[in-house]
RNA sequence: GCCGCAAUAGCUCAGUCGGUAGAGCACGUCAUUCGUAAUGACGGGGUCACAGGUUCGAAUCCUGUUUGCGGCACCA
């Protein structure tokens, strides 16, 4: 027991048992127990010396039993209102669960209140959850008289030797791993279906498509309403809102998934530029490569081959409308959707010596990729983006030092901007690559040690792996960010590349007078900057740091007897090289204030006819009410130092 | 690309049973000179996303297309 009490029980004895033994109370409100640190069923029988922790409803463990419950009765419900309808899988997931039917009708939003009420009911039931353990070929005869053919694969899928578990809900059971609670009662009122979407069988695009409902529960009512009203908060700071009240960008039906920056958004993204470009200086040469370049150019990076679906490509207009004459130029040329054969181009031209290792080169690349319409989603997926990207051509040997060096600059990038938590994850190889398996046993293994180091040496990173996700040219890692609602959106990359040096051919001089292959490496910090800023708008919802703000003060005045001075505040503002708007216009300071505070200026430099008089300012800060009254001397100094970029200010 | 939903003024939205378009904000003009989140009056502004169809008549019903939104799939 928790508080180390022991009990003697009889081997078999279910942890329903000894909780009733121990008083029919504690039986009453336990759901679940944690037996040797598992969660598991009260019906759980216990063979040999354990260890018990009884859960009730409202700890935390309970959570995922809750959710997971409520998915059950959320598959019940489907199957209750529409007969027929094959259940297939319906996991816990983040915030929720989902559960994916196989139903010819897809869902209406009509239908999710219904099924909840449809819910509501079963629960009321409080029918107890029970568990079997059926033999694979019972499990498999079952399923398919019913017409589950989804679930007789999912018991063909389980592993040898592992029970085939089969739970109850009353008349109504499902294939299972569990663990469940005692009964559906303890499921409680504080679940809602969220949405219905389409998916696929096994998530495979060639799958059957199938039906989802997401839902989410709570243990109780608050906790539910408190998630909602988060939700919905989080919401208000989508960047894509945050855009059109801070006047930065548009998108527009002629162009999908590409960007129209206005002045102020991009005096921002220049000034991301220029921050990066400084971060760059030290370690890294800054190129540009072409926009187009030939068709065949592709073919040899095997871009063309592999990624010729997400790419465009491009022709004179004469030759794309005239495809068939001769005297038509028919040459067809790619935009990039990658610099990296560029920055081949550039290492290759001239002979390199090891001595030139490690040869950094970066680029703030303009790319293009025909992304699929479903994917575009604000600025964090468009179809054309600029990358910080850059590529490092070193020896075998550098490998490692230089991935830890890109990681450090990366994180201390993240830190600029104040992300608090970032996840890195290594992509290991895919099922479609290039390479020998000796190739990739060896790159992994170096960032797999990476990436130990980096959790070892900053807690602020966490990590995993992503099994076969890497590309097909070598692993990665990915360091992906947050959105406001909780989406993962990746961003900075590392990836070690088999396959660009030796389909270009590139090589340096070794020490020993022989040529050698370089390795190669991509990293982006940011990635594309169109996402990282679609990013830090949703983390700081629009009150951008003070270095970055597209407009960072605007001198207003009370009345127009102050408006010579204001004039004097501006232009000392502006020769400080401060981004500073000046607002004459004869409105109620009231009204100033509230419009400049809804376009998220971060300062507002009030002078009415005091101010004027005594050289002074009054200052108000975005997000707070209170004025500080200065001098417009100590105004321009304290300005001046904060709105220092944080790379400068440490110098 | 797939499933669902949506598109009306610059923005947010209303528009009932199919009868010919409306509000607030924004914008313009005028008045107002005001001390920290909306001053008042007047005015301009619409191919109701686009293309077909049904109908005496379509913002409204149907079909297709485009774009967006939420997921799915994809993401070099």
């Amino acid at each position: 027991m928790p508080d180390g009490a022991k009990r003697p029980i009889k081997p078999g004895t279910s942890g329903a048992d000894v909780a009733k033994a121990i008083s029919p109370s504690l039986l009453k409100r336990t759901v679940a127990m944690v037996l040797n640190g598992t969660l598991s069923d009260l019906a759980e029988p216990i063979n040999a010396d354990a260890t018990i922790k009884f859960v009730t409803r409202t700890d935390p463990e309970a959570l995922e039993l809750i959710r997971h419950d409520t998915a059950h009765v959320l598959a019940e419900a489907v199957q209750d209102l529409w007969p027929g309808t094959q259940v297939t899988i319906g996991p816990v997931i983040e915030n929720g669960f989902f559960y994916d039917f196989a139903k010819a009708e897809p869902f209406t939003p009509e239908d999710l209140p219904r099924i909840e009420k449809r819910m509501s009911e079963i629960i009321a039931k409080n029918a107890p959850f029970t568990r079997q353990v059926w033999s694979r070929d019972k499990a498999k005869a079952y399923f398919k008289e019913k017409g589950e053919l989804f679930k007789v694969e999912l018991v063909d899928a389980i592993p040898p030797g592992e029970d085939v578990k089969i739970y109850n809900q009353g008349a109504w059971l499902d294939l299972c791993r569990g663990p469940h609670m005692a009964s559906t009662g303890a499921i409680g009122k504080a679940f809602k279906l969220t949405r219905h979407s389409g998916s696929y069988w096994r998530g495979d695009a060639q799958g059957k498509p199938l039906q989802r409902i997401y839902g989410t529960a709570f243990a109780d009512e608050k906790d539910l309403a408190a998630y909602l009203k988060q939700i919905e908060e989080a919401e208000k700071r989508d960047h894509r809102k945050i855009g059109r009240e801070m006047d930065l960008f548009h998108f527009q039906e002629e162009g999908p998934g590409v960007v129209f920056w206005h002045a102020k958004g991009w005096a921002t993204f220049q000034q991301l530029i220029a921050y990066m470009r400084r971060r760059l200086a030290e370690d890294y040469q800054e190129v540009q490569g072409p926009q187009l370049l030939d068709k065949s150019l592709w073919e040899t990076s095997g871009h063309w081959g592999w990624y010729s679906d997400n790419m465009f490509a491009v022709k004179s207009a004469t030759a794309f409308m005239n495809p068939n004459d001769d005297t038509a130029e028919q040459r067809v040329f790619a935009l990039k959707p990658m610099n990296c054969p560029g920055h081949v181009q550039i290492f290759k031209h001239g002979l390199k010596s090891y001595r030139d290792l490690p040869l950094r080169l970066a680029e703030f690349g303009c790319v293009h990729r025909y992304e699929p319409s479903g994917a575009l989603h604000g600025l964090m997926r468009v179809r054309g983006f600029t990358q910080d990207d850059a590529h490092i051509f070193c020896t075998e040997e550098q490998l490692e030092a230089e991935c830890l060096k890109i990681n450090d600059l990366m994180m201390s990038v993240y830190k600029d901007f104040g992300f608090k938590e970032v996840v890195v994850k290594l992509a290991t190889r895919p099922a479609k690559r290039v390479g020998t398996d000796a190739m990739w046993d060896h790159a992994e293994g170096i960032l797999r040690k990476v990436l130990g180091k980096m959790a070892a040496e900053d807690s602020r990173i966490k990590t995993g792996i992503n099994e076969g996700e890497g590309t097909f040219y070598g692993p990665k890692f990915e360091y992906t960010l947050r959105d406001a609602i909780g989406r993962e959106w990746q961003c900075g990359t590392t990836q070690v590349d088999f396959n660009l040096p030796e389909r270009f051919g590139a090589f340096y001089i070794a020490a020993d007078g022989e040529k050698k292959q370089p390795v190669m490496v991509h990293r982006a910090i940011c990635g594309s900057l169109e996402r990282f800023l679609g990013i830090l708008l949703e983390d700081c919802a629009g009150h951008l740091p003070l270095w970055i703000a597209p407009v960072q003060a605007v001198v207003t005045t009370i009345v127009s007897d102050a408006d010579a001075y204001a004039k004097q505040v501006h232009a000392k503002l502006k020769k400080l090289g401060l981004r500073t708007e000046i607002d004459l216009r004869n409105e109620k300071i009231n009204y100033k204030v509230r419009e400049h505070s809804l376009a998220k200026v971060p300062v507002m430099l009030v002078v009415g006819k005091r101010e004027a008089e005594e050289g002074k300012v009054s200052v108000r800060r975005l997000g707070s009410q209170e004025q500080t009254v200065m001098t417009l001397e100590e105004a321009l100094t304290m300005l001046k130092s904060e709105a220092m970029p944080p790379d400068l200010a440490r110098e």
